[in-house]
DNA sequence: CACACCTGTAACTATAATGGTTACAGGATC
DNA sequence: GATCCTGTAACCATTATAGTTACAGGTGTG
């Protein structure tokens, strides 16, 4: 299965709160933008609270992101919200044979592969900041169609 | 979720129908190296045989590898088994609001970058061949415990 | 030819992750 | 105190995975 959209949402809510600063948006106005329920994006900023990227309060509307967004990558999100699976995104039969050669090995060989691709998958979410995502945002509406986007209309 | 063990199992296999060569295994027998079902294996195998990573016949034992397996390589393996999404590893909530600057624009902006860090991924699987990982098995197994190990107690 | 063996595949099951939903306790603010 | 909001539990539908049974049909040998 594919990584979740968690991810792309996170990423999605971090973008929101920092173009919308610092007006206070709540998971109901967030939840409209992303075009889900905001019980999910109170479980991802959740989340992300816990990861200490952004800082809820309970009872408050809004969050303050807890760093500049130059200095949050999209692998402190991914990890953020995948928990599941940080440690290992390839999984591996685990009772393999122990009297066979292959079975004996396999796990151990893969294991060094798949960590190898995992590291170069994190390495190229590393060198991405918010930062970068949200300038693309706006170069992106700017070049597109910005006369007929608001921020405010959820 | 995790990347499922449908890649690690056909590399157990691929990597079973080498060292064995030219034995011919039945599917009960890979299984029992592998440690699961006869029909999990058959199903796999079906996946590498339409993939022309190995050639399958019906009704008759074992399979061969359709060319040296210093040209197979890991990538080859996972887009044969992961057929789903080896389009987007990344998952991206598709119906975000358009009247938001975010919303509108979240899609392609990381569609561009969870693309180059998947490719990034694909790169290192692509740049290990299976004659890499047979090679890695015997060593492990002879730099262990060569003695006690046989292919053919399944 | 008959039989034993094997593959390919359908069908069903259990399990788990995901995302959506309702409900509600409790904090914050006016 | 009334209102709004968050955090979270609980539940559901959907989907992927992996295991299992069953069986049709190909293969090859006695």
């Amino acid at each position: 299965m594919a990584i979740s959209s968690r991810f792309s949402v996170a990423v999605h809510i971090i973008s929101l709160l920092e173009i919308s600063k610092p007006e206070r948006l709540t998971s109901e106005f967030i939840a409209s933008s992303v075009n889900t329920n905001s019980v999910v994006v109170r479980r991802i900023m959740g989340m992300l609270n816990k990861a200490g990227i952004i800082n809820t309060s309970p009872g408050v509307a809004g969050a303050m992101i807890s760093r500049p967004i130059a200095q949050i990558t999209l692998l402190d999100v991914y990890l953020a919200v995948e928990v599941d699976h940080q440690d290992h995104l390839f999984s591996i039969h685990d009772k393999a044979n122990p009297n066979c050669l292959v079975g004996k090995n396999i796990q151990h060989t893969l294991d060094q592969r798949f960590t190898q691709a995992q590291r170069a998958m994190e390495n190229e979410l590393a060198n991405v900041t918010l930062e970068q995502i949200v300038t693309d945002l706006l170069i992106q509406d700017s070049s597109i169609s910005s006369t007929t986007t608001t921020i405010n209309k959820g």
